[in-house]
DNA sequence: TCTGGGGTCCTAGGACCC
DNA sequence: TCTGGGGTCCTAGGACCC
């Protein structure tokens, strides 16, 4: 049996644990950029607001109804969740983290499942504070619809017998499902397929048909047969990717490479920190695809280095000679990013046959950059072509403080 | 004026090999 | 006039997830 613990509401759980006062009143947490609503308190719901909602199109709603207003504070979010995981994993012998706010928990053999699973559930809310939800059942799509139901019922649900399941499914709209997203929904919708019971009564070749191997997989699933194992969870990272959107347009070559600089040193720095260097790196720039009026430009170019590489000088340097060759004139840019892909481990270097390898000094300068900044805080030292201005840089008007990972702003009892 | 970021997996098609 | 078969690797693009 898996079970599924999913912490509730959890970027506005995290920020009301450390203001009371907000308990009971509507909180929505907003995306980088203060761009769109990512987390809403079960009150800001009620007041009709929607995941994925601009900011900027519901400020009416949002003034109107009194609505707490966060930014994304992900280090926040980031410590929270690990107290949340860590409590879970004295419950089960095996625990994947599939998500910042959800786990997969192996229960093995365990018999009295009404006794246990929701004792689990209090004491995670009694030691973080952060309410959770605990769906559990034979398959792991089966646990995440059962952890769906539970949100709306008690916060516990368990599909143990083929009976529970049955009656589960036959209620359980097919757009909520794990793995049906806008696409497959709009061709169910179409087939007038609205429930899950519906949807696993179709043969298994039409699910391999419209849904690729993984929509075969999910027919298994719904009929009780596990085949998603439990440690699918990657061993090894595939990409690392670093992406933002621009406070404002950009429109000049040489301030869209301060951001490229900016990102491609992120990308590297992370490179560094998971012990690995890159093959390949893919750079992409957007234009504001919501503006009909604007000309549209994605470019996205992938650069194959001759030697895998993770120090900071080479990934900005290819990242800004891409950048340029992709950028056009004329266009108003909104977002870049940089991608590493082709990761290997960063003691399997292999070198080029015919290019000389002087990488070990540039290695070694960069392990230096790491090491400083650790000390005194990220961007002390930096590539100079990062830019001082940087009028293009996030938007945050909302932060809440460091209250877990900065000793000036932890907060006082008085 | 203002619409997030970071991932995975799968498939099709082209280039290349013998 | 008539031009194979079997394979790998790589990339782009499309679907999904939180």
């Amino acid at each position: 049996m898996f079970a599924l613990c999913d912490c509730n509401n959890f970027y506005a759980s995290a920020e009301r644990l450390f203001d009371p006062a907000l308990n009971g009143k509507p909180v929505v947490v907003l995306s980088n950029n203060d761009g769109c609503v990512i987390a809403r308190s079960e009150e800001a719901k009620q007041c009709g607001i929607k995941m994925g909602d601009p900011e900027f199109l519901i400020r009416d709603i949002l003034k109107k109804h009194h609505v707490n207003i966060f930014s994304s504070n992900y280090v926040l979010y980031g410590d929270i969740s690990e107290r949340v995981m860590k409590n879970l994993a004295r419950w089960f012998p095996r625990l994947d983290v599939y998500s910042i706010d959800e786990a997969f928990g192996w229960l093995g053999g365990v018999q009295d499942l009404q006794t246990l699973i929701p004792k689990i559930r209090a004491s995670v809310v009694m030691n973080t504070g952060i309410p959770v939800s605990i769906g559990v059942a034979p398959t792991k799509t089966l646990a995440k619809l059962a952890n769906k139901i539970a949100k709306k019922s008690g916060g516990t649900m368990i599909l143990d017998t083929p009976e529970a399941i049955t009656k589960a499914v036959a209620t359980f709209p097919v757009e909520d499902l794990w793995g049906v997203g806008r696409q497959y929904y709009k061709k169910l919708e179409s087939l007038g397929i609205e429930t899950v019971g519906q949807l696993r009564e179709l043969p298994e070749m039409w699910f391999k048909q419209h849904m690729t191997i993984q929509g075969q997989r999910m027919w298994n699933e719904l009929w009780g047969r596990a085949a998603i194992p439990f440690d699918n969870m990657p061993e090894t990272t595939k990409c690392i990717s670093v992406s933002r959107s621009f406070r404002n347009y950009i429109e000049d070559p040489t301030v869209l490479c301060e951001a490229v600089t900016l990102y491609a040193s992120r990308a590297a720095e992370k490179l560094r920190r998971a012990g690995l260097r890159c093959l390949y790196l893919q750079v992409f720039l957007y234009t504001n695809e919501h503006r009909e009026d604007h000309p549209q430009h994605y470019p996205s170019h992938t650069h194959k280095l001759a030697i895998a590489s993770n120090n900071t000088h080479d990934i900005v340097k290819i990242a800004n000679t891409v950048a340029r060759a992709l950028f056009m004139h004329g266009m108003k840019y909104r977002k870049a990013g940089v991608v590493a892909t082709g990761l290997v481990h960063e003691q399997e270097l292999q070198l080029h046959l015919f290019k000389p390898h002087d990488g070990g000094k540039l290695d070694l300068l960069s392990e230096a950059i790491d090491r400083v900044n650790l000390a005194y805080g990220r961007g002390t030292l930096r590539m100079a072509s990062e830019g001082y201005v940087k009028s293009w840089r996030l938007k945050h008007e909302f932060l809440s403080k460091g209250y877990t990972t900065r000793w000036h702003e932890i907060i006082k009892a008085v």
